[in-house]
DNA sequence: CTGAAAGCGCTTACAG
DNA sequence: CTGAAAGCGCTTACAG
């Protein structure tokens, strides 16, 4: 196995008998370098399979063609969609990508002060990051884009750049859908109270129920897994009649609750809904709210990179639209 | 928002009265430094909150802290286990991770040479690489890590460490358990032809018919989408009688494969079984093959900082168990 | 058009 | 124990 050790930039100007200066013109492409010069110096490079150490480029020039991801997790298929959408942006621009996986609060935190305190990157995205890290004051020069958050407008946080899904249009529209099918009783499975797109969701049902006078409407939580949701929709049916629909924070609160549905012998006479739309929302041919996951990541990135590429600090929001899906599955 | 702008060493060293060498002395512990020095030192950093400049390290000491997994996509539940098992060794060991998703083989093998070629990373895992790269010689002097692929002894591959599942022995416990509960004929969903796993199942599929005198069997495929399971399936089925058994290449496989059992009346009346465990089998309750995602990235990390941290650039192997689920639901 | 030199932020012998 | 100096692999004014 060809031991290739890595060539330097030194080495190669040696080799095409010139200087580092004229290796790194041809290799920037800005200035002039005669088309000789420039032709046996490319020969060269081609020959061994050479590239420029990217930190060593990084540490002069104080750019360093990299961004972090930050994320809360990665297992579920919101963060896969997003970071793959992250991704395809950085390697269109020929940016790598440096990911951490928050385990938990504490870990997120220090992933954070890490990253931003090594500068080994050139700005940050922040995927679902945990409420306690904007208790903190944001102490960062470099650009940041927060995804699927909005911050209360307090320690600096509200000054950052977002990407979020508008969760009140999306989910108003699902229920007008269930209100046009003849439903009136709704309950509303909701989801964290620390989560911001749950709190969207959640002011969605209450200002929809506010408005519609022949409509009732309740509100059980907090729920965002599949046992939780079937332990709350168990807890519900026992006290209360089934309402005409059950609106839920998300598909696996939603698969929770179709589960208990089926065994008190309510398949199929209750509408309802989830919220993601992935594989689970796929096998259970269940309505729910498309979140437009790689789109998010795409988005930030780009916008990340418009941030690092110019001196605007000024915030950007981007808001993109969760799009219902089977809704003739609702009747 | 304080702009703090990130401070150097040398800044420390003159808020701290002292001389670069002797900050950077307490930063990394080794030499000997006066307690009333380092105490006041190591105030300055607290005070300042910094943090050195882990590419400038690099530069200096050659070694990265950083290692680079380049994945074949993200999406699937086995990429986002193996890399959250990989980041989890990564974050307790300091260093950082560079993550890449091949879209197709030539991405893949663009990432490859890029990570390999620009210096940035000590190590590199490798998950899931496409049958292409390995078709081309090995030329890195890095520390390389093969997840879930072991390549044919050329090309000088095969002195590449990799960690792997025993395929062999989780296929045979399966159809030594539909044996043992009555099962004679078997059809093989076989997977792709390229994809190591695939081909070990197979060949442990081939090898139990070939030494149960008694059983009969069949392979079909390829096959690893689950609508190419169905449709493989309905093909079986309108020639074939079922057999007493299906054994199939991964979950998504089997789902597809149990909505044409489904449509012919078959549900309940042949024994069925995937590979991989995940939210597909729970919600199939499906017998299957647990595969250990999280083990591999774990092993798979913990394998690439040892080789990284040792001259002994001999390749390691590392076989892990497929453990069978849900057995019960066979019969 | 081209090269010598300084500098990016660190570490580590080498002399005190 | 501590500091001045050289060096890691690049880029970019600055002089030719």
């Amino acid at each position: 196995m060809a031991q290739a050790e890595k060539l330097t930039l030194y080495e190669i100007a040696e080799l095409a008998g010139t200087s580092k200066s004229t290796v790194s013109r041809v290799l920037n492409g800005g200035d002039k370098v005669s088309p000789k010069v420039k032709a046996r110096v490319m020969q060269v490079i081609a020959e061994q399979n050479y590239m420029p150490s990217i930190a060593a480029r990084g540490l002069s020039m104080g750019r360093k063609n990299m961004i972090a991801v930050i994320s809360g997790g990665i297992s579920d298929g919101y963060f896969a969609g997003v970071i793959r959408g992250i991704d395809i942006e950085s390697e269109d621009r020929n940016n790598h990508l440096l990911c951490s996986f928050g385990r938990n609060e504490e870990s997120f935190i220090k992933l954070w002060q890490g990253v931003i305190r090594q500068g080994l990157v050139d700005g940050v995205i922040l995927v679902a990051p945990p409420n306690a890290l904007m208790q903190q004051p944001f102490d960062c020069e470099l650009p940041v884009v927060l995804c699927s958050s909005r911050p209360a407008p307090n320690h600096g946080w509200d000054q950052v750049s977002t990407v979020t899904v508008d969760n009140r249009a999306g989910l108003t529209a699902m229920l007008d859908k269930m209100y046009a099918s003849g439903a009136r009783s709704f309950v509303h499975f909701a989801g964290p109270n620390n989560d911001y797109d749950a709190i969207e969701r959640r002011e969605a049902f209450k200002t929809f129920i506010a408005t519609h006078q022949d409509c009732s409407g309740q509100i059980t939580g907090a729920t965002k897994s599949r046992d939780k949701g079937y332990e709350n929709a168990v807890h519900f049916l026992k006290k209360h009649p089934h309402p005409d629909a059950m609106v839920c924070y998300n598909d696996s609160t939603a698969a929770g609750v179709l589960t208990a549905l089926e065994e008190n012998g309510l398949t199929g006479k209750v509408k309802i809904s989830g919220c993601d739309s992935g594989l689970l929302a796929d096998m259970l041919q269940l309505p729910t709210l498309k979140m437009p996951c790689e789109k998010i990541g795409r988005e930030a990135a780009a916008m990340l990179f418009s941030l690092i590429n110019s001196t605007d600090r000024r915030p950007q929001h981007k808001i993109l639209t969760l799009t219902p899906q089977r809704m003739d599955k609702l009747s």
